[in-house]
DNA sequence: CAAACTGCTTGCAAAACGAAAGCAGTTAGA
DNA sequence: TCTAACTGCTTTCGTTTTGCAAGCAGTTTG
């Protein structure tokens, strides 16, 4: 993570920021798995990253501005990262990305189901999740919209996919 | 650039692809700088890539489909490089991309007046950009729009702000 | 009072990156 | 016909980044 800037381009400095390996699948954890602190991030998600690397890119994340932290008042060592308010904004990017892998690379059932929710609820979808991460991140109040948020219906898409194929395996 | 796979989530499949400093800063001299030679892209950007990661992204992006090479017929050592369906599409992430960094992250006026119009210009100007671009890399057969195309009124701002500052730099 | 858990650091080997030079062939100009 | 410039890369080698494993000081739980 070096700070020499390569040009000014608006896509070089994105890539400088949050273009490598693990940037933002860990910005993915805190969007789409709710996963707030150290050792959720550690150990929650598949592609498991390790521990060095995990604390110099929430050094990076938390130096660019993307995420914030502050002190967990349950325990004195815990932090809670949140995502701010540019950092909620990388939300299209991470859709758009997560619809054209679908698309186009081998994608598992499971971990697919919220990339195609995602991709036909399209920017309005899109907007109101944004709205929804603003709420718990940032403290937004949010005016409620009627039935379940975006955030339990990508969650309820996935643990319904989840369960259905747990039941196909063991009844096989 | 191992071909392990990390777990099967769409954004960490598509990262493994394209998430690394060099590869969009390609696709996007491919879309957008009409470089479609190795020499080209070599020494075309600001941002100076060495010809060895450059032969090793093309190599990659060769193998990921998203990119094609034919001869170039004018000259027996050069190779056309062309942007596939799937590079094309990849047009949408590198457009948000351009978006958050314009918004966010220290632009220079002349790199940033493209990202300012694709960001104006919505999904509607990209589907049209993306139709050109099927034209020019596909030889897709486009339908004739009145007026000047995408690309050409990219271009033609990006010089507008280019000769601009050219004046004010040599009358000062 | 011990075991488990907290965020994070350290050591070290392997891999990736990147600047520079080089290379076999091709083409353009004199 | 000879030469200089140009073609798409490859090679070499030093530097940086990655990533596994272990460790650590402090905190909380049972």
């Amino acid at each position: 993570m070096s700070d020499v800037q390569r040009s000014g381009c608006p896509i070089n400095l994105t890539l400088e920021v949050v273009g490598d390996k693990w940037s933002l699948l860990i910005i993915r954890d805190l969007m789409f798995g709710n996963r707030r602190h150290y050792r959720e991030l550690l150990g929650g998600s598949e592609e498991g990253i390790s521990s060095n690397i995990l604390a110099d890119r929430l050094k990076t994340l938390l130096a660019a501005g993307i995420i914030s932290r502050e002190d967990d008042p349950s325990h004195k060592q815990k932090g809670i990262y949140s995502l701010t308010e540019r950092g909620i904004e990388l939300l299209p990017i991470l859709a758009q990305m997560a619809g054209w892998g679908y698309k186009y690379l081998p994608v598992s059932e499971e971990l697919g189901i919220r990339a195609k929710l995602l991709m036909d609820g399209g920017p309005r979808m899109w907007a109101e999740f944004m709205d929804e991460l603003r709420e718990i991140h940032l403290g937004v109040k949010k005016r409620r919209k009627a039935g379940p948020s975006v955030g339990e219906r990508l969650q309820a898409a996935y643990q319904k996919i989840v369960a259905a194929n747990k039941a196909r395996t063991s009844n096989a």
